[in-house]
DNA sequence: GCCAACGTTGGC
DNA sequence: GCCAACGTTGGC
């Protein structure tokens, strides 16, 4: 079992929808490095949902449906893409705020590298998120 | 809206 | 294969 943490614009597409959706094609990924993570995700790994932009914090957790598959909004055989399923809303949203502040959060992608979309979480990352987040599995 | 960071492209 | 130019992302 992984753990990630995927960006989503709240302009494009945001939480609230996905609940709705109940589920998502994670698709449109052009970066190589989030691609490759794309590629190790397995079905069952938990995913943590991070509104960039606006909100700028981590709103819910999802759980990875279906692993890699061709991206289907591009005829390009470089992309790919995975479905998402709602799992879990945060009780309460940690925001981007609250992680620079977390010491066991300075090594997270998301303050190192501003452009990855999707990247790996440790466990003790992950449960860290949980406990701010006041939310269990 | 600005700008820093950084990935990508293309000329050489 | 280097590197300058350019485009995009995302925090502020």
């Amino acid at each position: 079992m992984n753990y990630w943490l995927v960006k989503s614009d709240p302009e494009t597409y945001d939480w609230q929808q996905f609940e709705k959706d109940k589920k998502t094609c994670w698709d449109g990924v052009r970066n190589y490095q989030a691609r490759n993570n794309l590629a190790l995700m397995k079905k069952g790994d938990i995913v943590l949902w991070y509104h960039s932009n606006f909100g700028k914090d981590i709103v819910g957790i999802a759980k990875l449906t279906k692993e890699t598959f061709q991206d289907p909004t591009t005829q390009d055989e470089r992309w790919l893409a995975v479905e998402l399923s709602i799992y879990k809303k945060l009780k309460l949203p940690v925001s981007l705020e609250i992680i620079k502040t977390e010491k066991i959060l300075q090594n997270l992608s998301l303050l190192k590298q501003q452009r990855l979309s999707v990247m790996p979480v440790t466990k003790i990352e992950f449960e860290t998120i949980l406990s701010l987040g006041e939310t269990k599995l």
